[in-house]
DNA sequence: CCGGAAATAGAACATACGTATGATTTAATC
DNA sequence: GATTAAATCATACGTATGTTCTATTTCCGG
């Protein structure tokens, strides 16, 4: 029943989220995987089936808790949440939680346009539903075209600073490590912006 | 055989503009794209001298005409160009010029860290100052890394929207088309994005 | 019309990659 | 302790890639 070795998988899988996350996916070899984590070749198409297997695998492992944390971070605000705390929900598990692995998976989801799609049909679209809804309530007298708008203008913001992090503070100096500075940068910014008039 | 082309060049970057768009950088191969140029092979290394320069040259025919128009618009607005002004500067261009080629070229360069880290590098970074000094003039009590990073927000807020408007639309009803109401909600949310007080 | 430079052609090179194979070792069950 | 299936290993295969080399052809000023 129980492998002999059965951490193989995991190293491997943490191995290639490590570089995937340096070096991007095409970019990262098996053999880079297999040296980082110190196990054979043949380890990879032995566990999983081959090496797209392995990239959709280490983007699920990271996929389904941060859409839940961003759930749970809303439901934890209470019945009556504020715009600073529904915007706080949205981007902070996403900018906390495996700050690599994060960068690689969004990376990866948005180069694929098929497999972001799906992502977004089966994981984005209930999630953006529900925080729709919570917007509706603080901001009730915004129209619902404009308020989906600025939701995805705050996640541009926030894909942008995730996944082109590192190239911001090597060409312009900034600080990406600060996280939480940088998620109540954020907030601020998204805050002020849903709060605008309307544009007729 | 074939009679000469003194257009060979062109056709080149034709083709590999078109290809890149489809399948990325990596995923194009440069049979691939002396096959749809109708081209000898070594061609592209006679005109070019590797893949990465004809990458760069097929970038740089798209981003250099944007980014002169980003910078021609500023110039236009006057000597004291107002806040949304300087913003309407930093993204019409964008959004207006070229839509297929520039949502697929930036799709591409984004999901490309060393692809985009040469275009920052070589392009991008006397573009940003430029806005950078005009934003402190209109903003004079903010900081320059808090002017700094919503000046990123605003651009993040603009590649999602233009890289991938198609599935927004789908996904979530967005219309994309009427890019004049886009950049006008853009620039109303960013705006007051600048606006908002610092963070302490 | 001619001669040298520029451009194009075909072919080969060296290499890196993902994957497959067959042998060997490990760990749990009897 | 033997059996057995899972897991690991070393190795090789086939292919695709970017690049280079050396003819050959085209272009244009004299």
């Amino acid at each position: 029943m129980t492998a002999p070795r059965s951490d193989t998988k995991t190293r491997i899988l943490d191995a290639a989220e490590k570089l995937f996350g340096e070096k991007g996916f095409d970019a990262t070899s098996l053999r880079d995987i297999t040296a980082e984590a110190d196990v054979n070749l043949a380890a990879v198409n032995y566990h999983f089936q081959s090496k797209d297997s392995l990239i959709d695998a280490a983007i699920l492992r990271r996929a389904a808790p941060v859409n839940t944390a961003r759930m749970a971070r809303l439901e934890a605000a209470g019945p009556h949440p504020t715009l600073e705390q529904i915007i706080e929900a949205f981007i902070g598990p996403v900018l906390e939680l495996h700050e690599e692995a994060m960068e690689m998976m969004m990376t990866r989801v948005f180069s694929a346009p098929d497999v972001m799609q799906r992502v977004f049909r089966d994981h984005m679209s209930i999630l953006v539903r529900r925080f729709m809804d919570a917007l509706a309530v603080v901001l009730p007298d915004l129209p619902e075209a404009e308020r989906m708008w600025r939701l995805q203008f705050t996640a541009g913001a926030m894909a942008h600073a995730v996944t082109r992090g590192r190239i911001l503070q090597e060409t312009f100096g900034l600080d990406v490590k600060g996280r939480g500075l940088m998620i109540a940068r954020l907030v601020k910014f998204a805050a002020a912006g849903f709060r605008a008039p309307e544009v007729h």
